[in-house]
DNA sequence: AGTATATATAGTAATCATTCCTATTATTAT
DNA sequence: ATAATAATAGGAATGATTACTATATATACT
C-alpha cells in the first residue's frame, strides 16, 4: 500500500521558534543572536544557538522579522516597516525613526533608473543623553 | 651614553601599506580585504593577510579611506567625501551616488536632538542593466 | 488513539572573516 | 653605520555564523 504525503515541505509548529518570535518582538533593542539565545534559555534550557540563528533566519523569510547590520554584527527588529535608525557612538544605542525617504526613492529612480526596493539609512551620531 | 629618542610613535614609511593604498584608490568596486589581499600579492608575494587588515585599519584612522559594510562584510572605499551607495541585489554591484541628505541631517538635529556625525546611506534594488 | 513520515531540534564540528601573537625584518633618527 | 623600535610574515586564536547528524516532535492519515 502506497501513502502519499504532501511533497513541499510546509512550516511546523515549533514552541522554540514562537519563544524566538516572542523574544524579538518584546523589545526595542535590535537584539543579537547571542541576546535572544540567552533569553530563549530562560524557557527553554536546552534550546541550542543554532536552533536560534535557524528560526531567525526563518522568519526573516516569512517577513515576521528583519536583519538589520550594526557594523559587522547581525540585529534583528520586529519592526518591518521601512524606517531608519539612529546609532549613538557614545552608548550604542540603536533607535527607529521614521525619516521621509519618498524623496529619495523617486530621485535615484529617475537620476540613475534604478528600481528601489529598500533604503537602509543609519545615522551615527550623539544622542541627547550625552550632553 | 643615554640617547633619547621620540617618545610618541610616529608612522614609517611602509612599502606594503603603500601598495595596499595604490590599490584601494586604483577602483570603484568598494573591494574586500580579500580582494586587495590578493592583488597585494602580485607585487609582493609574500604580504600576509593580517598586514593587510592592519593597514586597511590604519588608512581608515588616518582619513585615506573608509570602510562600508556590505551586509556582515567589511568593503573599503577612497571615497572619504559623504555619499551614498546603491546596492544592485541582482549583479552584486555597489556604486556610489550622491544624494542630499543635508535636510536629513537638520531634521534629524531638530526632531531628536541628535548631534549627527555621518549618514550611512544603502539604497536595496535592481540597476538598469537588468531589464 | 496509533502509526508513518518528515520537519525541527540539540549538540557539536566546521567555516569564514578578522584579530592577536611573536620572532624577524626594515625604517629612520642620530 | 648603529641603535631603537615600528612593521612584517606566518601562524594561532577568536567570534559569529553555518553545516552536520542522530534523536525528538509535529502532523497527516488511518
Amino acid at each position: 500500500m502506497i501513502t502519499i504525503y504532501t511533497i513541499f515541505s510546509a512550516m511546523r509548529f515549533s514552541h522554540q521558534r514562537e519563544t524566538i518570535r516572542k523574544i524579538v518582538n518584546s523589545t526595542n533593542s535590535h537584539p543579537t543572536a547571542d541576546w535572544v539565545f540567552s533569553r530563549a534559555k530562560r524557557s527553554i534550557p536546552k534550546i541550542s544557538l543554532g536552533t536560534v540563528y535557524r528560526n531567525l533566519k526563518r522568519l526573516e523569510k516569512t517577513g515576521d522579522l528583519r536583519t538589520i547590520y550594526d557594523g559587522s554584527i547581525a540585529r534583528y527588529d520586529w519592526n518591518t516597516k521601512p524606517h531608519d535608525h539612529l546609532k549613538c557612538k557614545e552608548c550604542g544605542d540603536l533607535m527607529d525613526v521614521h525619516l521621509l525617504d519618498e524623496g529619495i526613492r523617486s530621485d535615484v529612480k529617475k537620476k540613475y533608473k534604478f528600481a528601489v526596493d529598500d533604503v537602509k539609512m543609519t545615522i551615527i551620531g550623539t544622542c541627547q543623553k550625552h550632553k
